[in-house]
DNA sequence: AATCGCTGCAACCGCACTTAT
DNA sequence: GATAAGTGCGGTTGCAGCGAT
């Protein structure tokens, strides 16, 4: 439809752009917490600030947020990252939903200044001259994990094994298999995760506690059914997460995540692959 | 010490989607 | 149903900081 009409068109008079001074954080956060976020276009209005609205949006989900973790990602984290980017493409914010601690923003900048990279390394290391059998080979294995992912209903628009209340999560496009960088660092922990099938006796206490935390963030619950599909396609695979009453289930990809997650596990196995040299001690939630 | 190039991150831009009228 | 307003998201840019020369 049409394009917002303040300052995103070309900037209006007197609104500031560049860098947030900390006099402008206090501000914005003082009448955030007065006022909580939201009704964005407010805020300048009410503040004072010149800034626009969505600059005043942007500082505080990427910034200002409580709860932001900052800092260097940890080999977990980057496992995540990766992993997902390859199940979903660039949709940065589902992945960020999936480690409510980071913004989305921080994940793309994180991605497209490190993880790429590593990737495209590892890339030219696993297949120097053959790009094109890489490909090939690549997209047969992405594939497959696509399709596995669709057979447990990874997604499937209009399945009625989906519950209606999470069918606007389903909005995003199904990039399982054309978004998704072929990559064979990818493929291989496509090929690890594939190999070790889900063990509900892998469930973790603290990936039980993490999850119940993730929970709490309605964003991220709507990520978690993207990925979920078919709840009880789900609930059959896994047993023991969810439990404590929350009723939630885990899908294989979730499982996979959460594995990872367990420190000391060989599931960490193809992530160190990835990153050779980089382990430290796995994050905790 | 000066400069150059590179890297990483915060912020901006513009399109797309959702909600309100 | 059409339009406008508000918000979300992904791609891109600008710049500060840092190391190499």
């Amino acid at each position: 439809m049409g394009r917002p009409p303040c300052c995103d068109n070309g900037g209006g008079a007197g609104v500031k752009k560049g860098p947030w001074t900390p006099e402008e954080d206090i501000v914005l956060v003082s009448y955030i917490q007065q006022h909580g976020p939201g009704n964005w276009r407010s805020v300048p209005e009410n503040t004072g600030l010149m800034r626009c609205s969505k600059s005043c949006r942007l500082r505080w989900t990427n910034y200002l947020r409580p709860g932001i973790k900052r800092g260097n990602f940890t080999p977990h984290e980057e496992g995540i990252i990766i992993h997902l980017q390859a199940l979903l493409g660039n949709k940065w914010a589902a992945i960020a939903s999936y480690l409510p601690q980071r913004t989305d923003n921080d994940i793309k900048n994180y991605w497209n200044t490190h993880l790429k990279k590593k990737v495209k390394r590892l890339q030219q290391q696993t297949h120097p001259a053959d790009r094109s059998s890489f490909q090939q080979q690549t997209t047969t294995v992405d594939n497959a994990a696509a399709e596995t992912t669709t057979s447990s209903n990874y997604y499937k628009p209009g399945s009625n094994s989906i519950d209606p209340d999470m069918q606007p999560a389903m909005a995003y496009p199904n990039t399982t298999c054309n978004a998704a960088p072929a990559t064979m660092a990818v493929s291989t922990l496509f090929r690890s995760w594939m190999a070790k099938a889900p063990s509900p006796a892998a469930a973790d206490y603290k990936a039980t506690v993490a999850m119940h935390e993730f929970q709490d963030d309605r964003e991220t619950s709507a990520a978690v059914s993207v990925i979920s599909g078919d709840r009880s396609a789900s609930s059959e695979m896994v047993v023991g997460r969810g439990e404590a009453g929350t009723g939630t289930t885990f899908s294989l990809l979730e499982n996979w995540l959460l594995d990872d997650m367990a420190p000391g596990q060989a599931a960490m196995d193809g992530i160190m692959e990835f990153s050779p040299g980089c382990y430290a001690e796995p994050i905790m939630f």
